[in-house]
DNA sequence: CGGCCATCAGCAATCGATTGCTCCATCGAT
DNA sequence: ATCGATGGAGCAATCGATTGCTGATGGCCG
């Protein structure tokens, strides 16, 4: 039964009073201490096996050592790494992580509000949208809030995002170099820091690498997935049919894309190059694989957690202004090559 | 501030004592406070917007309210349905679930004991080995506990899985329909449930369908993953290069066969069928599309979070053996076909 | 009219750890 | 020798809710 253990115990068997041994036991008070009692207080509970009760400490202290993580769709694959980067520098902090889910479309509020009331120590968001009610609130309440791969558009608190406009530059740039001049765009919800940030990304280097660029070049899918990825494809292949590349606002939009090519009777990589954004497992596999922007999600838990570390021991504050741009690479891979010698 | 309002405050303001009001407030004890009072004791505590602290309830009634689970390798993407169907589950009970990631290889017992720590009222392990010391220990201590996806050989405590003979039965008689006679089994590792139960339900279903069957017909890969079935798949092949049809393990496990089929020069679906297990997203877009076992992962986590719930509630013993079978169906995609003529 | 019981609410202990304050003893300085 | 400073340890309040027990009130029955 290990916790069964008490403070008193611990006390009782030192022969001295709890309050010493708490104080023995906790690096940061036991300097008030005689050593030689620190090292017996120590020494016993070493040896009863003492482990202080969470609860108990948390009610006094009014810190649970806990994390909340909302995490939209967790069902797509590049959460997990995510999820598992983070916890694990929480847990060698010494925080465990709570996590939630939200399905598209799920309200995010009640489920903070749920993770708020279990009093974590801070929050992790996967589910930032660009103007975004629930953050500018844990914002003005002061809860210590990192947010992960999406961000909002004003500055509200720490964020660790990729850098979409160097992602999208390394797709524009690969896919020019292969000698595309006529390049479409299938973007995500530009309800979203990361559909809006590759959109903007595209246009910018569209137009900074000297190539026409209209919003006609442009369709939305409603959501990062393969099937709105396909219809949004084909409603761009139908009033664009010339196209030689599509950059994809991320894999399975891509992959989408994939399907809508194949049925204008164009052979993927051949035909048509497409390029998707980050790098989800088996897009090796796929037929042809598909040419991507590898996206560090792993790295991307741990820095929002080490990031959420810091905003909690104090060492920074959150109205400084923190927020982490990871840089990406590109993946090359069969999806891409030169575009058609008629074309 | 939600949460700043304290029972005293709900009390002093209803002007009645801070026992009165917390039997007022819980469902439990409200029948021996007077129905006007409760009702006056309810109001305020909606008007003040009272939320108990749960860690000082904790700390007297000792429950967190939590459930601790233990995913392995979080990153496949079998685990996030499996995760999210338990995370609503647990969510609708008021249930809050803690999440530990623990990669291949590393160890459960530590992660176990820090939940524990934290005094979860109970656990979730997605973890579990044939023979498993560490559900041998969380048995012997009674603390409720589940597995899920994988279970131990001895009943120890109740699991969520799915029904591995039925599942292989599934995929070796569609090919054994389709004509194929030299079947082979590319398996997981054999000290999971999993791979193991596929590897007996292969054999079972060989013999019973009056087919020539020997353990040179299977290889076991290391792991459930894309490389290791490759490289099982490729010292299959090499021993019995006339096999037209290969069941594998898992889906990864499968399209490391894919690769191995092709070094051999020939072609999946055509050549040698292919089939895998899970049938995890995107496998419908591989090349070809993989036959696979169609395994509820979703429901598994709901079924799981339900029967710990059971557990903890009471309801159910967790002494009378109580396990969960879910029963897979069959998604037919192209990786099988009937052999080649020449076969 | 007295006594008994049911109903309801308050008192206070409790869960386990933390921490401000007090108290005591010792040592050095004047 | 006296006083103050200092180190070290204990006392008790506190965090916020739950709950066994006690006590008061009022109704009913004999």
């Amino acid at each position: 039964m290990a916790g069964r253990v008490t403070l008193r115990d611990v006390a009782r068997e030192a022969g001295v009073h709890t309050s010493t041994a708490s104080r023995a036991l906790n690096p940061a008070t036991r300097s008030v201490v005689n050593p030689e009692t620190v090292e017996k207080v120590l020494a016993v509970a070493r040896r009863l096996g003492y482990r202080p009760h969470p609860l108990a400490r948390g009610l006094r202290t009014n810190q649970t050592m806990t994390i909340g993580m909302v995490i939209p769709d967790i069902e797509n694959p590049i959460f997990g790494p995510l999820v598992a980067g983070a916890e694990s520098v929480f847990g060698a902090g010494g925080y465990s992580v709570l996590i939630t889910n939200v399905d598209r479309g799920g309200n995010v509020k009640p489920l903070v509000a749920t993770l708020l009331e279990r009093r974590v120590d801070g929050l992790v968001l996967a589910t930032a949208l660009r103007e975004d009610e629930v953050v500018s609130e844990l914002r003005a309440q002061d809860i210590p809030t990192v947010l992960v791969n999406r961000t909002t558009d004003e500055y509200l608190v720490p964020s660790i995002v990729v850098d979409d406009q160097a992602g999208i530059g390394l797709v524009v740039r690969h896919l020019v170099g292969l000698g595309h001049r006529r390049i479409g765009h299938v973007a995500g919800p530009r309800h979203l820091s990361t559909g809006w940030g590759r959109y903007q990304g595209f246009f910018g280097w569209m137009q900074s690498l000297g190539l026409d660029v209209s919003p006609e070049q442009v369709e939305e899918a409603e959501w990062f997935q393969v099937e709105p990825g396909y219809r949004a494809a084909q409603r761009l292949l139908e009033r664009l049919p010339d196209l030689t590349a599509i950059v994809a606002g991320n894999d399975l939009i891509g992959l989408g894309c994939y399907r809508a090519i194949r049925e204008f009777g164009k052979e993927v990589g051949r035909d048509v190059s497409v390029t998707g954004y980050n790098d989800i497992a088996l897009l090796d596999l796929m037929q042809p694989p598909m040419t991507s922007v590898r996206v560090p999600f792993r790295r991307m838990g741990e820095e929002a957690a080490k990031l959420l570390l810091g905003l909690l021991s104090g060492e920074r504050s959150d109205t400084e202004t923190i927020s982490v741009r990871l840089q990406p690479i590109l993946s090359v891979r069969s999806s891409t090559a030169p575009p058609p010698d008629d074309a």
